[in-house]
DNA sequence: ACATTTGATTGACTTATATCACCCTTGCCG
DNA sequence: CGGCAAGGGTGATATAAGTCAATCAAATGT
């Protein structure tokens, strides 16, 4: 357990804070261990603390009014996940659930406004990451909205790889709800496309391995829709 | 021409700018007028100036490849129009139109940006401002990709009632293209939707004129997707 | 006054995608 | 060991919604 100051794994937001802000931070936190499905909170529910993932991944989703899910996004280490209601309501406007072991610290949410308000470059960097946010948002309601399945889906595996685990192959225990999740789509429609690409030799999957062997013509179906 | 000091129509944002540092935003402040159609700034533009409309309407939208189009959201007076690529990559990531005569004020994106640096108060209405655009739009995506046509109609028109005219009636001059572009649909569907609302006496259109008579009914079948 | 464009509307048709029902595998637990 | 739950996978079917094509009305330009 060691202190912030030290810390090897925290987020690059706090490199602009000082030693005695870092001390504040540090005094308030708490570390967390999750096991894989485990809420980390919930949407609807009062935000207290600003949560920094420090290991394993976290899915971050809307849920709708029929129990359909989309997964906005996901937080690894070393993030930290910007809750919007902090400022707004109070109250989460997704959820959090982890897909792996993971650990996270958390830090009172106050701590975090008030340095937002005394530390400038604390605060610009804050801002920073809220619209990098902002403009994946885009990308995603885009990608939602303007093409068919298969376009979706080559649009997930290309954020999977390039993205979440910057790998590829990489090794995942997302399910096939998951990635319908992402995607817009349900399991059954996910399945399928993920046979053909198979089957037109895009990708190769085994077991939690998911390799792209053909990114050029994923990209090319990402653009057709 | 008044300055920013005495301006009747100013953003509450600024609210929190001393005399001084209103003086100094309205040193490099362009006013501009555009006319129903013409573009304020275009998706992948380079982006220079903050922008503040103090009449008219602006739709925002995101350009899809297929020539689609999105529209995430508007903007009124007085809003000013949050960029995200100010912070990230300097570029627009989403299209600006005036939806009808619309006059607005330019201030250099940096004289903004400096201001969030050096006054907290701003900097605070500022990430609110993007917070709760943030949500906006988790909500908007969470009705795209969960509901189906008839409820995405109902959004648009409680949104359009309740948010943006903020009166019922409303007079618009948004055309069904752009109710579908809201909605995440063609045209035809549009019309057909709202016909069917029509015939059931939950709107009533005329001209440019849209009333909602049974908000309640309509709150139901956004509910029920 | 006529021609041209733009937006609204409608109907027929096609297709993408959800739904449903079912089976198979694997791992886990009593 | 046997059964059960959870996830993966498949086919048949239904349907929501897009596409295409044509018409009509209003507005605009010449």
């Amino acid at each position: 357990m060691t202190s912030c100051l030290h810390c090897k794994r925290r987020s690059e937001i706090f490199e602009s804070l000082s030693e005695e802000e870092l001390e504040r931070v540090d005094m308030c936190r708490v570390s967390m261990h999750y096991n894989a499905g485990e809420i980390i909170f919930k949407q609807g529910s009062p935000c207290y603390d600003f949560v920094c993932v420090t290991s394993g991944l976290v899915k971050l989703y809307i849920e709708g009014e029929n129990d359909r899910r989309l997964i906005i996004g996901f937080a690894k280490p070393v993030d930290y996940i910007f809750v919007p209601g902090a400022y707004v309501d109070k109250r989460h406007h997704f959820s959090a659930v982890a897909c792996e072991e993971t650990s996270a610290c958390l830090v009172e949410a106050d701590i975090i406004q008030n340095m937002v308000r005394t530390n400038q470059n604390f605060a610009n960097s804050f801002i920073r990451k809220i619209s990098t946010q902002a403009i994946g948002l885009f990308e995603q309601i885009a990608s939602l909205t303007h093409k068919q399945i298969p376009g979706r889906m080559a649009d997930t595996l290309i954020y999977l790889s390039g993205k979440v685990y910057s790998s590829n192959p990489f090794s995942t225990n997302l399910t096939r709800q998951d990635l319908a999740d992402i995607s817009g789509m349900t399991k059954e429609s996910a399945i399928r496309v993920l046979k053909t690409f198979k089957e037109d030799d895009l990708i190769r999957i085994d077991g939690n391995l998911i390799e792209i062997i053909n990114l050029p013509m994923l990209e090319t179906i990402s653009r057709n829709g």
